[in-house]
DNA sequence: TATTATATAAAAATTATTATCAGTAAGGTG
DNA sequence: CACCTTACTGATAATAATTTTTATATAATA
Protein backbone atom coordinates (compact mmCIF):
# COMPACT_ATOMS: atom_id res chain seq x y z
CA UNK A 1 0.00 0.00 0.00
CA UNK A 2 2.34 2.75 1.07
CA UNK A 3 4.85 1.21 -1.36
CA UNK A 4 2.36 2.03 -4.52
CA UNK A 5 1.48 5.03 -3.21
CA UNK A 6 5.04 6.11 -2.72
CA UNK A 7 6.03 4.86 -6.42
CA UNK A 8 2.91 6.24 -7.68
CA UNK A 9 4.14 10.10 -6.65
CA UNK A 10 7.41 9.14 -7.96
CA UNK A 11 6.14 8.96 -11.32
CA UNK A 12 3.81 11.90 -10.86
CA UNK A 13 0.76 9.48 -10.71
CA UNK A 14 -2.09 10.37 -8.72
CA UNK A 15 -3.20 7.97 -5.74
CA UNK A 16 -6.44 6.97 -5.81
CA UNK A 17 -8.99 4.70 -4.38
CA UNK A 18 -9.26 3.23 -7.51
CA UNK A 19 -6.01 2.17 -8.22
CA UNK A 20 -5.15 1.30 -4.81
CA UNK A 21 -8.17 -1.27 -4.59
CA UNK A 22 -6.83 -2.42 -8.46
CA UNK A 23 -2.98 -2.77 -7.25
CA UNK A 24 -4.24 -4.28 -3.66
CA UNK A 25 -6.28 -7.05 -5.26
CA UNK A 26 -3.68 -8.09 -8.11
CA UNK A 27 -1.29 -8.23 -5.29
CA UNK A 28 -3.39 -10.55 -2.85
CA UNK A 29 -4.74 -13.36 -5.75
CA UNK A 30 -2.15 -15.90 -7.40
CA UNK A 31 -4.68 -15.71 -10.37
CA UNK A 32 -3.79 -13.95 -13.23
CA UNK A 33 -6.96 -12.41 -13.89
CA UNK A 34 -8.38 -9.99 -16.75
CA UNK A 35 -9.61 -6.76 -16.64
CA UNK A 36 -13.03 -7.99 -17.15
CA UNK A 37 -12.40 -10.22 -14.12
CA UNK A 38 -10.85 -7.80 -12.19
CA UNK A 39 -13.73 -5.08 -12.58
CA UNK A 40 -16.04 -8.21 -11.69
CA UNK A 41 -14.09 -8.62 -8.38
CA UNK A 42 -14.31 -5.34 -7.15
CA UNK A 43 -17.80 -4.52 -7.90
CA UNK A 44 -19.17 -5.04 -4.59
CA UNK A 45 -16.53 -3.14 -2.77
CA UNK A 46 -16.35 -0.51 -5.39
CA UNK A 47 -19.47 -0.17 -7.38
CA UNK A 48 -19.28 2.98 -8.91
CA UNK A 49 -15.97 2.49 -10.62
CA UNK A 50 -16.09 1.85 -14.40
CA UNK A 51 -14.54 -0.70 -16.54
CA UNK A 52 -12.70 1.99 -18.55
CA UNK A 53 -11.39 3.05 -15.37
CA UNK A 54 -10.17 -0.59 -14.42
CA UNK A 55 -8.02 -0.99 -17.96
CA UNK A 56 -6.59 2.72 -17.69
CA UNK A 57 -5.64 2.00 -13.99
CA UNK A 58 -4.02 -1.82 -15.66
CA UNK A 59 -2.19 0.73 -18.31
CA UNK A 60 -1.02 3.20 -15.91
CA UNK A 61 0.51 0.55 -13.44
CA UNK A 62 2.01 -1.25 -16.30
CA UNK A 63 3.45 2.04 -17.52
CA UNK A 64 4.65 2.81 -14.23
CA UNK A 65 6.20 -0.53 -13.83
CA UNK A 66 4.56 -1.75 -11.18
CA UNK A 67 2.36 -4.37 -12.96
CA UNK A 68 3.01 -6.65 -15.91
CA UNK A 69 0.49 -7.63 -18.75
CA UNK A 70 0.22 -11.56 -20.27
CA UNK A 71 -0.52 -12.79 -23.29
CA UNK A 72 -1.66 -16.06 -22.68
CA UNK A 73 -2.72 -16.63 -25.77
CA UNK A 74 -6.80 -16.04 -25.12
CA UNK A 75 -8.89 -13.23 -26.28
CA UNK A 76 -7.67 -10.97 -23.60
CA UNK A 77 -4.70 -9.81 -21.23
CA UNK A 78 -4.31 -11.52 -17.95
CA UNK A 79 -2.26 -9.29 -15.11
CA UNK A 80 0.57 -10.05 -12.93
CA UNK A 81 1.43 -8.04 -9.85
CA UNK A 82 4.72 -9.74 -10.07
CA UNK A 83 7.03 -7.68 -12.31
CA UNK A 84 10.34 -9.58 -12.21
CA UNK A 85 10.11 -11.60 -16.04
CA UNK A 86 9.15 -15.29 -14.69
CA UNK A 87 7.59 -18.20 -16.68
CA UNK A 88 4.02 -18.99 -16.00
CA UNK A 89 2.13 -21.99 -16.48
CA UNK A 90 -1.20 -22.98 -17.94
CA UNK A 91 -3.24 -25.65 -17.44
CA UNK A 92 -4.94 -26.38 -20.40
CA UNK A 93 -7.68 -28.41 -18.81
CA UNK A 94 -8.70 -25.46 -16.05
CA UNK A 95 -7.18 -22.58 -18.03
CA UNK A 96 -5.67 -21.65 -14.76
CA UNK A 97 -2.50 -19.77 -14.93
CA UNK A 98 0.53 -20.16 -12.54
CA UNK A 99 3.66 -18.62 -11.48
CA UNK A 100 6.71 -20.57 -12.02
CA UNK A 101 10.35 -19.30 -10.47
CA UNK A 102 12.21 -18.15 -12.48
CA UNK A 103 15.32 -19.62 -10.54
CA UNK A 104 15.36 -22.34 -12.92
CA UNK A 105 15.78 -21.28 -16.44
CA UNK A 106 18.37 -18.60 -15.25
CA UNK A 107 21.02 -19.46 -18.01
CA UNK A 108 18.52 -19.39 -20.84
CA UNK A 109 18.72 -15.98 -21.75
CA UNK A 110 22.57 -16.55 -21.64
CA UNK A 111 22.36 -18.80 -24.23
CA UNK A 112 19.85 -17.40 -26.48
CA UNK A 113 21.89 -14.32 -26.78
CA UNK A 114 25.29 -16.02 -27.45
CA UNK A 115 23.07 -18.28 -30.50
CA UNK A 116 21.76 -14.89 -31.67
CA UNK A 117 23.31 -12.15 -31.52
CA UNK A 118 20.27 -10.11 -30.39
CA UNK A 119 20.49 -8.15 -27.16
CA UNK A 120 18.02 -10.01 -25.40
CA UNK A 121 16.02 -7.24 -23.15
CA UNK A 122 13.38 -9.37 -21.89
CA UNK A 123 11.36 -12.58 -22.11
CA UNK A 124 7.83 -14.07 -22.24
CA UNK A 125 7.75 -18.10 -21.30
CA UNK A 126 4.65 -19.94 -21.51
CA UNK A 127 4.37 -23.24 -21.13
CA UNK A 128 0.89 -25.26 -21.72
CA UNK A 129 0.19 -28.74 -20.07
CA UNK A 130 -2.01 -30.41 -17.49
CA UNK A 131 -1.68 -28.89 -13.93
CA UNK A 132 -1.28 -31.96 -10.94
CA UNK A 133 -4.81 -31.34 -10.20
CA UNK A 134 -6.22 -32.08 -13.50
CA UNK A 135 -3.95 -34.67 -13.84
CA UNK A 136 -5.44 -36.84 -11.23
CA UNK A 137 -8.89 -35.86 -12.20
CA UNK A 138 -8.51 -37.25 -15.30
CA UNK A 139 -7.26 -40.72 -14.00
CA UNK A 140 -10.37 -41.27 -12.29
CA UNK B 1 2.22 -28.68 -52.15
CA UNK B 2 1.17 -32.11 -52.96
CA UNK B 3 2.22 -33.19 -49.24
CA UNK B 4 -0.51 -30.35 -47.96
CA UNK B 5 -3.65 -31.87 -50.41
CA UNK B 6 -2.29 -35.23 -48.36
CA UNK B 7 -2.12 -33.88 -45.06
CA UNK B 8 -5.30 -31.64 -45.37
CA UNK B 9 -7.28 -35.12 -46.79
CA UNK B 10 -5.71 -37.20 -44.18
CA UNK B 11 -7.79 -34.77 -41.45
CA UNK B 12 -11.17 -35.03 -43.61
CA UNK B 13 -10.40 -31.16 -44.53
CA UNK B 14 -11.41 -29.95 -48.38
CA UNK B 15 -8.28 -29.40 -50.55
CA UNK B 16 -9.13 -26.08 -52.03
CA UNK B 17 -7.26 -23.25 -53.95
CA UNK B 18 -7.67 -20.68 -50.63
CA UNK B 19 -6.13 -23.34 -48.49
CA UNK B 20 -3.21 -24.40 -50.62
CA UNK B 21 -2.25 -20.35 -51.62
CA UNK B 22 -2.39 -19.93 -47.82
CA UNK B 23 -0.48 -22.69 -46.93
CA UNK B 24 1.96 -21.76 -49.60
CA UNK B 25 2.41 -18.22 -49.11
CA UNK B 26 3.32 -19.39 -45.55
CA UNK B 27 5.75 -21.97 -46.01
CA UNK B 28 7.62 -19.57 -48.76
CA UNK B 29 8.25 -16.46 -46.20
CA UNK B 30 10.27 -16.43 -43.32
CA UNK B 31 8.16 -13.52 -41.71
CA UNK B 32 5.15 -14.25 -39.71
CA UNK B 33 2.36 -12.58 -41.31
CA UNK B 34 -0.82 -12.00 -39.37
CA UNK B 35 -4.12 -12.98 -40.69
CA UNK B 36 -4.40 -9.19 -42.61
CA UNK B 37 -1.09 -9.34 -43.98
CA UNK B 38 -1.80 -12.71 -45.73
CA UNK B 39 -4.87 -11.32 -47.09
CA UNK B 40 -3.22 -8.55 -48.98
CA UNK B 41 -0.47 -10.34 -50.13
CA UNK B 42 -3.08 -12.58 -51.88
CA UNK B 43 -5.06 -9.79 -53.18
CA UNK B 44 -3.83 -9.82 -56.59
CA UNK B 45 -3.28 -13.42 -57.27
CA UNK B 46 -6.57 -14.30 -55.23
CA UNK B 47 -8.83 -11.20 -55.58
CA UNK B 48 -11.80 -12.77 -55.06
CA UNK B 49 -11.05 -14.34 -51.27
CA UNK B 50 -12.34 -12.62 -48.66
CA UNK B 51 -10.44 -11.71 -45.11
CA UNK B 52 -13.25 -14.24 -43.31
CA UNK B 53 -12.12 -17.00 -45.68
CA UNK B 54 -8.24 -16.46 -44.41
CA UNK B 55 -9.85 -16.20 -40.97
CA UNK B 56 -11.23 -19.81 -41.40
CA UNK B 57 -8.24 -21.07 -43.24
CA UNK B 58 -5.64 -20.21 -40.53
CA UNK B 59 -8.33 -21.68 -38.41
CA UNK B 60 -8.60 -25.27 -39.97
CA UNK B 61 -4.93 -25.40 -40.57
CA UNK B 62 -3.73 -24.38 -36.90
CA UNK B 63 -6.90 -27.36 -35.95
CA UNK B 64 -5.08 -29.40 -38.28
CA UNK B 65 -1.49 -28.64 -36.80
CA UNK B 66 -0.10 -27.62 -40.15
CA UNK B 67 0.71 -24.35 -38.86
CA UNK B 68 1.33 -22.84 -35.61
CA UNK B 69 -0.32 -19.55 -33.76
CA UNK B 70 1.98 -16.94 -32.42
CA UNK B 71 1.41 -14.40 -30.37
CA UNK B 72 4.22 -11.75 -29.72
CA UNK B 73 1.63 -9.25 -27.65
CA UNK B 74 0.30 -7.60 -30.27
CA UNK B 75 -2.87 -6.70 -31.16
CA UNK B 76 -3.26 -9.09 -33.72
CA UNK B 77 -2.15 -13.24 -34.19
CA UNK B 78 0.93 -14.17 -36.45
CA UNK B 79 1.24 -17.38 -38.16
CA UNK B 80 4.38 -19.25 -38.80
CA UNK B 81 4.36 -22.63 -41.13
CA UNK B 82 6.78 -24.14 -38.77
CA UNK B 83 4.70 -26.48 -36.68
CA UNK B 84 7.21 -27.84 -33.77
CA UNK B 85 7.65 -25.48 -31.28
CA UNK B 86 10.48 -23.23 -31.16
CA UNK B 87 11.47 -20.40 -29.79
CA UNK B 88 10.87 -16.79 -31.76
CA UNK B 89 12.96 -13.88 -30.90
CA UNK B 90 11.41 -10.29 -31.71
CA UNK B 91 13.57 -6.91 -32.27
CA UNK B 92 11.68 -3.96 -30.57
CA UNK B 93 13.16 -1.61 -32.79
CA UNK B 94 12.38 -3.63 -35.92
CA UNK B 95 9.30 -5.59 -34.81
CA UNK B 96 11.41 -7.87 -37.03
CA UNK B 97 10.25 -11.78 -35.75
CA UNK B 98 12.85 -14.59 -36.50
CA UNK B 99 12.87 -17.99 -35.75
CA UNK B 100 15.33 -19.47 -33.83
CA UNK B 101 16.76 -22.83 -33.54
CA UNK B 102 15.25 -24.79 -30.45
CA UNK B 103 17.96 -27.17 -30.17
CA UNK B 104 19.45 -24.63 -27.86
CA UNK B 105 17.05 -25.35 -25.10
CA UNK B 106 15.83 -28.75 -25.40
CA UNK B 107 16.54 -29.35 -22.08
CA UNK B 108 14.05 -26.76 -20.80
CA UNK B 109 10.75 -28.56 -20.85
CA UNK B 110 12.47 -31.53 -18.61
CA UNK B 111 13.11 -29.21 -16.19
CA UNK B 112 10.27 -27.36 -15.85
CA UNK B 113 8.12 -30.70 -15.62
CA UNK B 114 10.37 -31.93 -13.15
CA UNK B 115 9.89 -28.69 -11.15
CA UNK B 116 6.16 -27.82 -11.98
CA UNK B 117 4.59 -31.36 -11.67
CA UNK B 118 2.81 -30.56 -14.53
CA UNK B 119 2.46 -32.60 -17.94
CA UNK B 120 3.95 -29.99 -20.41
CA UNK B 121 2.14 -30.34 -23.75
CA UNK B 122 3.69 -27.25 -25.20
CA UNK B 123 5.25 -23.83 -24.81
CA UNK B 124 5.45 -20.73 -26.00
CA UNK B 125 9.13 -18.68 -25.42
CA UNK B 126 9.29 -15.21 -26.81
CA UNK B 127 12.57 -13.20 -26.95
CA UNK B 128 11.97 -9.19 -26.96
CA UNK B 129 15.70 -7.32 -27.68
CA UNK B 130 17.29 -5.75 -30.43
CA UNK B 131 18.36 -7.19 -33.50
CA UNK B 132 22.05 -7.52 -34.88
CA UNK B 133 20.90 -4.77 -37.94
CA UNK B 134 19.15 -2.73 -35.37
CA UNK B 135 22.27 -2.30 -33.19
CA UNK B 136 24.59 -1.61 -36.26
CA UNK B 137 22.42 1.10 -36.70
CA UNK B 138 22.10 2.43 -33.94
CA UNK B 139 25.55 2.72 -33.04
CA UNK B 140 26.16 4.70 -36.34
C1' DT C 1 -28.71 -37.73 -61.09
C1' DA C 2 -30.10 -36.78 -56.42
C1' DT C 3 -28.46 -36.17 -51.96
C1' DT C 4 -25.51 -34.67 -48.58
C1' DA C 5 -21.74 -32.40 -46.51
C1' DT C 6 -18.55 -28.96 -46.59
C1' DA C 7 -16.48 -24.40 -48.33
C1' DT C 8 -16.94 -19.73 -49.73
C1' DA C 9 -18.13 -14.59 -49.82
C1' DA C 10 -20.28 -10.87 -47.95
C1' DA C 11 -22.33 -8.81 -44.36
C1' DA C 12 -23.71 -8.44 -39.68
C1' DA C 13 -22.59 -9.35 -34.94
C1' DT C 14 -19.53 -9.80 -31.16
C1' DT C 15 -16.15 -8.46 -27.98
C1' DA C 16 -11.83 -6.63 -25.92
C1' DT C 17 -9.88 -2.42 -25.79
C1' DT C 18 -9.34 2.67 -26.65
C1' DA C 19 -10.88 7.40 -27.22
C1' DT C 20 -13.79 11.23 -25.95
C1' DC C 21 -15.38 14.44 -22.82
C1' DA C 22 -17.75 16.63 -19.05
C1' DG C 23 -17.52 16.51 -14.29
C1' DT C 24 -14.66 15.49 -10.08
C1' DA C 25 -10.98 14.82 -6.95
C1' DA C 26 -5.80 15.09 -5.66
C1' DG C 27 -2.12 17.54 -4.25
C1' DG C 28 0.30 21.64 -4.23
C1' DT C 29 0.66 26.78 -3.21
C1' DG C 30 -0.41 31.01 -1.06
C1' DC D 1 -8.25 26.71 4.66
C1' DA D 2 -9.44 28.37 -0.16
C1' DC D 3 -7.85 28.23 -4.64
C1' DC D 4 -5.78 26.33 -8.76
C1' DT D 5 -3.90 23.36 -11.88
C1' DT D 6 -3.76 19.02 -13.52
C1' DA D 7 -4.72 14.34 -13.58
C1' DC D 8 -8.42 11.01 -12.89
C1' DT D 9 -13.03 9.06 -13.22
C1' DG D 10 -17.20 7.29 -15.25
C1' DA D 11 -20.39 6.90 -18.97
C1' DT D 12 -20.59 6.09 -23.45
C1' DA D 13 -19.18 6.03 -28.22
C1' DA D 14 -15.73 4.36 -31.39
C1' DT D 15 -12.45 0.99 -33.18
C1' DA D 16 -10.66 -3.17 -34.80
C1' DA D 17 -9.81 -8.13 -34.70
C1' DT D 18 -12.33 -11.98 -34.94
C1' DT D 19 -16.66 -14.83 -35.20
C1' DT D 20 -21.06 -15.89 -36.71
C1' DT D 21 -24.62 -15.92 -40.02
C1' DT D 22 -26.70 -16.58 -44.31
C1' DA D 23 -27.06 -17.65 -48.85
C1' DT D 24 -24.69 -19.73 -52.48
C1' DA D 25 -21.40 -22.76 -54.63
C1' DT D 26 -18.74 -26.77 -54.90
C1' DA D 27 -17.39 -31.42 -54.17
C1' DA D 28 -18.27 -36.31 -52.49
C1' DT D 29 -21.16 -40.06 -52.42
C1' DA D 30 -24.90 -43.14 -53.09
Amino acid sequence: MKELAQQLKEKNLKVTPQRLAIFQMLSNTVEHPSAETIYKALETTHPTMSLATVYKTLDALKKASLIQELNVGEDCFRYDARTHSHPHLICVSCCKVVDMDSIYLNDIRERVEKNSDFDILDEKIYFYGVCPNCKESKEH
